[in-house]
DNA sequence: TGTTGTTACGTAAGGCGTAAGCATG
DNA sequence: CATGCTTACGCCTTACGTAACAACA
C-alpha cells in the first residue's frame, strides 16, 4: 500500500473519474488504472465501482485513512524542510472564521479557512501560523484532530451566547445551560457559528440536531435568520452585538494559536 | 518518502545499527544503507549520525511522524481486511493495567499492555477489543491519541485517590483538589498508577514533577513506597484498599472500550 | 459510436544482492 | 586489524506510456 497509490486513489474518488484524476496528477489514465488495480489486488477487495466511479464500502473506509496519512507524510516533509532551510520571508496566517482576533491584524498575509484546513495547513507548512476556534470548558484545550504534533497556545477565551428570537421563552434569561437546548431547533452554520458537531462532542449528547443548514461566513445573515425564529445559533457573545441572546454557562469560545513544534529556522544544523 | 523507507528508518534507530535492522527486516545491510541514503537525499538533510548510529535533530523529528504514519497504514489495511474477511474465531482483548474491569473475565485471551499499545493494537487489528483507562472530568471522554478512527464507549468511571503517608499534612482530609498538589513530590508510575503526564495534561499545568520513577505493574509495591513517604501516587480509589488515601475532586478514573468502527464481518461485500 | 476504463507490451528506471572499498575505534 | 557503513555493478522487478481492446451509454 504505497503512499503514491493512496494519493491517486483519493484523487480518483474526488474527481469521480480515472481520466480527470490522471490529468490532475500528470499521469496517463492507464497509469491511474494500474494504480487502482494494484491497490485493489494488494487489499484483496474492490475499492471503486466503475461507471459511475464511486468508492465501495471498503473504499470509503480507506478514504478515511488515506487523507490523514497523506497529510501526515506532507507534515513530516514540511517540518524537516523548515528545520533545514532558512525561514520564509512571508508569513501566512490561517484563521478559522470565528478565530479572528486582534493579533491577526499585523500579519502580511491572512487566509480565512475552515477549521480543519487551518490545522492541516499549519501541519503541512502551507501556513506559518494558524488561529483556530472552538468550544470547551474554561481553560481546557480545544479538541483538534492531531494530524501532526503541533505547538498549541490559548489566545483568547470569550463567553458564548445563544441567539434567539425576542419572543422565545428563554429570551431575557440571565443565562442557559446548553444541555437544556439539546432538543431545540438549531441552525447548523459551521462557518459562521459553532458547528453543531462540536456542540455534540463537547456535551457528549446526540442532540443539537439541525433544522436548517447555513453555509458561508456571512454572520449578519445568520443572526437575522436566528432572530427571525428559524432556529438557534451559538456564537461568541462579542459577535452578537445588541441582538437578543442568552449567555451560556460552563462552555466558552476559545481561540488557539498553532505553529509547528520547531521554530522556523531554529535547527539549521550543518550551517556555519 | 516511501513508507517502506520510513519502516527501515525506525528499525535502524531502534536497533542503533544498520546491520541489525537489516537482519530484523530481512534485507542485506547494503539495502538498508541505500534506504537511508534515499531518505536523506529525498529530504536533503542527514537523518542519522553514523558510528554510533543515532538520529540527528531532523531524524528525531521524522521519527515522531514515522511511527504514527506506519500505524495508520497498518490500521487502514487491517480495517479493510476485517471488513472483507470472515471475523476471526479468537477474541483477543488488550487491557491497560488499571483498566481491568469485571467485563474482561469472560474473554478467552487477555493481554495487559501499556495504554498506547492498546490503542494501536485495536487500530491495527492485533487486538479485537481494547480497554484503556485514564483521567478526565466526569463524563468527558478520554484524550486518546487518534492514530485511527475507533469506536469508543465509556465503560466505568470511578473516583480517584491520592495515596500518601499517614503522617502527611493532608492525611485524613475528606478530599483534595489535585491542583493543590501540583508542587508535591510525586512518584511517576505510568504502569501501576496514573502517569504524571496525564495529570499535567488534564490539569493544564506543568507541575506534578516526579521525585522518583517506578516501573512495572506491581501495584502493592507502589502503594508501599507511597505510604512510606517516597512520593505521592494517584490511583483509582478501589485499588487503594484500606491504606491512607485522600479522594480527589473534579477528576475521575475512566475506562473506555475501543473497537474498530466497523463491526467484524459486517461489510462482507461480494459474498453471496 | 463516443467516451472511458482495461489489457498488452516495450522501454526505462529503481531496488536489491554480491562484493569490493573505506573509515573508525 | 576488525567491525560496520558505503559504493559499484549486475540482475531482476516494477512502473510508466503507447496503443489496441472492451464495455457501457
Amino acid at each position: 500500500m504505497d503512499a503514491h497509490l493512496l494519493r491517486t486513489f483519493v484523487a480518483v474518488t474526488r474527481c469521480g473519474s480515472f481520466s480527470r484524476a490522471a490529468d490532475e496528477l500528470g499521469y496517463t489514465q492507464s497509469a491511474v488504472s494500474q494504480h487502482i488495480a494494484a491497490l485493489e489486488s494488494d487489499l484483496g477487495t474492490p475499492l471503486l465501482s466503475r461507471r459511475p466511479v464511486q468508492p465501495t464500502a471498503a473504499g470509503r473506509r480507506l478514504l478515511e485513512h488515506a487523507g490523514p496519512i497523506l497529510v501526515r507524510l506532507a507534515a513530516a516533509r514540511a517540518e524537516i524542510t523548515r528545520m533545514t532551510q532558512a525561514p520564509p520571508d512571508r508569513l501566512v496566517v490561517g484563521v478559522s472564521p470565528l478565530a479572528f482576533v486582534p493579533e491577526v491584524v499585523g500579519a502580511n498575509h491572512v487566509r480565512v479557512l475552515p477549521r480543519v484546513e487551518v490545522v492541516t495547513g499549519v501541519a503541512q507548512g502551507t501556513l506559518d501560523l494558524g488561529l483556530v476556534d472552538g468550544i470547551t470548558a474554561p481553560s481546557d484545550p480545544l479538541n483538534l484532530p492531531d494530524v501532526a504534533p503541533l505547538a498549541k497556545a490559548g489566545v483568547a477565551e470569550r463567553p458564548l451566547a445563544v441567539v434567539l428570537p425576542a419572543d422565545h421563552p428563554l429570551a431575557g434569561r440571565k443565562h442557559v445551560k446548553l444541555a437544556d437546548l439539546a432538543d431545540a431547533q438549531w441552525i447548523d452554520a459551521p462557518e459562521s457559528a459553532i458547528p453543531l458537531a462540536q456542540l455534540r462532542a463537547a456535551s457528549g449528547t446526540t442532540g443539537f440536531r439541525a433544522a436548517l443548514r447555513y453555509e458561508g461566513t456571512h454572520v449578519p445573515g445568520l443572526l437575522e435568520m436566528a432572530t427571525a425564529g428559524h432556529g438557534l445559533a451559538l456564537l461568541p457573545q462579542t459577535m452578537v452585538g445588541g441582538l437578543p441572546a442568552v449567555p451560556v454557562t460552563r462552555l466558552v469560545h476559545r481561540v488557539e494559536r498553532l505553529t509547528m513544534p520547531t521554530q522556523p529556522g531554529s535547527g539549521r544544523s550543518g550551517v556555519r
